[in-house]
RNA sequence: GGGCGCGUAGCUCAAACGGAUAGAGCAUCGGAUUUCUAAUCCGAGGGUUGCAGGUUCGAUUCCUGCCGCGCCUACCA
């Protein structure tokens, strides 16, 4: 509703201001929000016209406040010194609409959109890394499925890799276990965690003796063959631990709808269609000589196509045209600045392998998985997963318009060579709609790190942040740090609410955790680094989840004691707020209007989120409105409201506040208890 | 060496396109009419936004150069 005033508004000044300076060439129409209520709901900076203009901006600001005439929606305007108009929303008008809840629905774009998140090695226990990508990943789709896209939610499955190739290492030869002892220690709870220890010891048992390494080797050519015992192995071994990742990620609320696995693009030959496509386009160049002599290589995105002297720029310019400029003859490409896609001995790197996948995914590639349903969640919704010969019906993934890749920032180089092939292939279309969503990642705080019980060197002890490594075990594993989480609700519950029968006491502690872990996920900007500390995820204080689903909680505490059903309430509220008081109330109370204000941002800031691929908006927003929704439950008793009128016009912000609440929290992923 | 990113209060973080007095939470200290449950609220202290220049009506934000830190820079995935 604010994001709906402020396009009307933007178009209003600027049609006025054409119409008053015709032909004048002129700046967009910035709408910011004044730094406090007092002085409005829009500002406009009339800096930038005063050029163009040829005049004051006071004096463009005064000229529109008395020349544009009625705007539905907005109140009055205001000059502001040194140049701002600043602008009131017609708080009745506003308030109407919000009771009524009847924003304007946006036309959404057509195209189905692809978001790939988690994406984690099936080898080992998830830990809070991962939780962040899947969190991340999560909320957006959250997103778009709220702004009215259609999303299909991929977690690519390296099931090929080293990885995974290490633990299967762990199990043959350093534990030496026999097929059916594997097959009891995966039928146990938390295989994951096995893995974990394993995985940590493998690293190990290498360090200790290079020969060890052969064994990788070996069996990481065996899991490429397929069709072998040493492959069959690995499949059961990774197929154990995809099923906890999925049963982790559920926990949270996160679900699939299609496993894509890297066993698959191999063995459907993915790679030799790409391969045949690239070749043909001349996209990879073969080196006969040098450091990569041998290979199939591409040029390292972000490096430049040409290293002569920059004096040389002209020559370069008239080159271009010419068919001699296009395309990388191998002595063009400087030694450091190839990216190997194919290893002298005709493997396949994993860029190579992401090349393929993402032509898949735009249907570029003319060749597609076969699908198997694999993974039935609670809720009945079905996640499927890649097989080479699948069931015949099944639902259609892949070919969709727009690509969103969930990837730690520490990927950007390689996500940025899969689109420049993409676009090199011709296919600028998809380049353009290839967004890597990039994000830091979770580091552990010295103290944090010492209070798992790992020895720190003086150098690690002095820095601010140390990074995980599950290569050496060294990390939070996710359902431990959820199980963590939950406990310490349950016990603030338990004191809290101890008549209360236990099974629901944990059903209460099981949201708040959930809430505070999500929150917690989400509050970071994608740039920071996390550096995981307990003592802040743990908390329920302050900017949290918990203290957002308190907000709640408190709303509906109220609407039980009034004895109303909230979620019957809008017909009311809404014909509350056409009674005459109304003006009356809202013009008398900054603060109330403040959170009705802030109540009518949710789809704006929904919008903000998308095209900025920024999540943390949200969990600011909701910060802000349950911060003001206290405040105001501090200095308005409701239920002991002499005045009628004025009871039910608070209870009708209580229920618009409420509503917003609930509405970016499910956006968030976080439900609401009953009580807390 | 090259590429990307970061540096803001004691700590952890905000501040969309450059905008009005740089804001929160935590921690510390001091308070809140026994109420719609205090997982809350109010108040106080705490800042030369790493340093030095530049661009302009205006710079935490943009540019240049330093200083410090992180990540990437494999015929690993």
């Amino acid at each position: 509703m604010y994001h709906f005033l402020q396009e009307r508004l933007a178009r209003r000044v600027l049609e006025y201001l054409e119409r008053r300076y015709p032909g004048v060439s002129l700046p967009q129409v910035v709408i910011e929000q004044p730094p406090n209520v007092r002085l409005g709901d829009f500002a406009i900076p009339m800096f930038p016209f005063a050029k163009p203009l040829r005049s004051a901006p006071l004096k463009i600001s005064e000229a529109i406040r008395t020349e544009i005439g009625a705007i539905d929606g907005i109140a009055e305007m205001t000059v502001a010194p040194p140049g701002y108009l600043n602008v009131r929303i017609d708080r009745v008008w506003l308030a109407a609409a919000l009771a009524k809840d009847d924003e304007p629905q946006a036309q959404a774009a057509s195209g189905k959109i692809l978001v790939e998140h988690s994406s984690i090695n099936p080898n080992k226990a998830a830990h809070i890394g991962h939780l962040r990508n899947a969190i991340l990943g999560d909320t957006f789709v959250r997103l778009l499925r709220n702004a009215g896209r259609e999303v299909d939610v991929q977690n690519y499955i390296d099931n090929t890799g080293v990885q995974v190739a290490d633990v299967v290492v762990g199990f043959l030869h350093l534990e030496k276990k026999s097929s059916a002892e594997i097959a009891t220690l995966i039928a146990k709870p938390r295989f994951d965690y096995y893995c974990w220890d394993l995985y940590a010891r493998v690293s190990q048992w290498y360090a200790e003796d290079k020969q060890h390494l052969r064994m990788r080797a070996e069996v990481l050519h065996g899991i490429e063959a397929g069709n072998n015992e040493i492959a069959a192995t690995a499949d059961l071994i990774a197929t154990a631990v995809l099923r906890r990742h999925l049963e982790t990620m559920d926990r949270l609320d996160i679900e699939y709808d299609f496993l894509p696995r890297e066993s698959e693009i191999l063995h459907l030959h993915f790679w030799q269609a790409a391969f045949a496509k690239l070749k043909e386009a001349g996209v990879l160049t073969f080196e006969d000589e040098g450091k990569n002599k041998g290979c199939w290589v591409m040029r390292r995105a972000g490096t430049a196509k040409v290293n002569d002297s920059p004096g040389k720029l002209d020559d370069v310019l008239t080159h271009m045209g010419t068919s001699e400029g296009l395309g990388d003859r191998p002595s063009e490409i400087a030694e450091e600045d190839q990216k190997v896609i194919v290893r002298s001995n005709g493997t396949v790197g994993y860029v190579g392998k992401d090349i393929a996948y993402h032509m898949w995914k735009f249907g570029l590639l003319g060749r597609d998985f076969g699908y198997r349903r694999f993974y039935r969640y609670p809720n009945q919704h079905e996640c499927w997963i890649s097989t080479t010969d699948g069931e015949k019906n099944h639902p259609h993934f892949g070919g969709v318009t727009e690509i969103y890749n969930v990837i730690d920032a520490r990927q950007s180089e390689a996500q940025s060579t899969v689109i420049e092939a993409l676009r090199e292939l011709g296919h600028d279309e998809a380049a353009d709609h290839y967004t890597h969503f990039s994000y830091e990642m979770v580091a552990l705080t010295p103290r944090c790190a010492a209070e798992l019980g790992y020895e720190l060197s003086a150098e690690d002890r002095s820095r601010s942040y140390i990074e995980v490594s599950g290569r050496k075990g060294f990390g939070v594993k996710a359902d431990d740090l959820l199980d963590r989480l939950i406990a310490s609700a349950k016990a603030e519950v338990d004191s809290r609410h101890p008549q209360m029968p236990d099974s629901d006491r944990q059903t209460i502690a099981t949201q708040i955790a959930i809430g505070a872990l999500r929150y917690f996920m989400l509050k970071y900007t994608k740039q920071s680094v996390i550096a995981f500390d307990f003592k802040d995820a743990l908390s329920f204080e302050g900017e949290t989840g918990p203290y957002a689903q308190y907000a709640v909680v408190r709303a509906n505490s109220i609407f039980r004691k009034a004895e109303i059903d909230p979620e019957s309430y809008a017909t009311t509220a809404s014909r509350e707020i056409k009674s005459s008081n109304v003006t009356q109330y809202l013009a008398e109370s900054d603060e109330i209007w403040e959170l009705w204000q802030a109540s009518s941002k949710t789809s704006y800031v929904v919008d903000q989120c998308i095209c900025t691929t920024e999540p943390a908006y949200l969990a600011k927003h909701v910060f802000q409105l349950a911060q003001l929704f206290n405040t105001f439950y501090h200095h308005h008793p409701i239920l002991t409201e002499p005045d009628e009128a004025r009871k039910k016009f608070l209870l009708a912000t209580v229920f618009v506040v409420r509503r917003e609440l609930i509405r970016a929290l499910s956006i968030m992923g976080i439900t609401v208890p009953p009580v807390m």
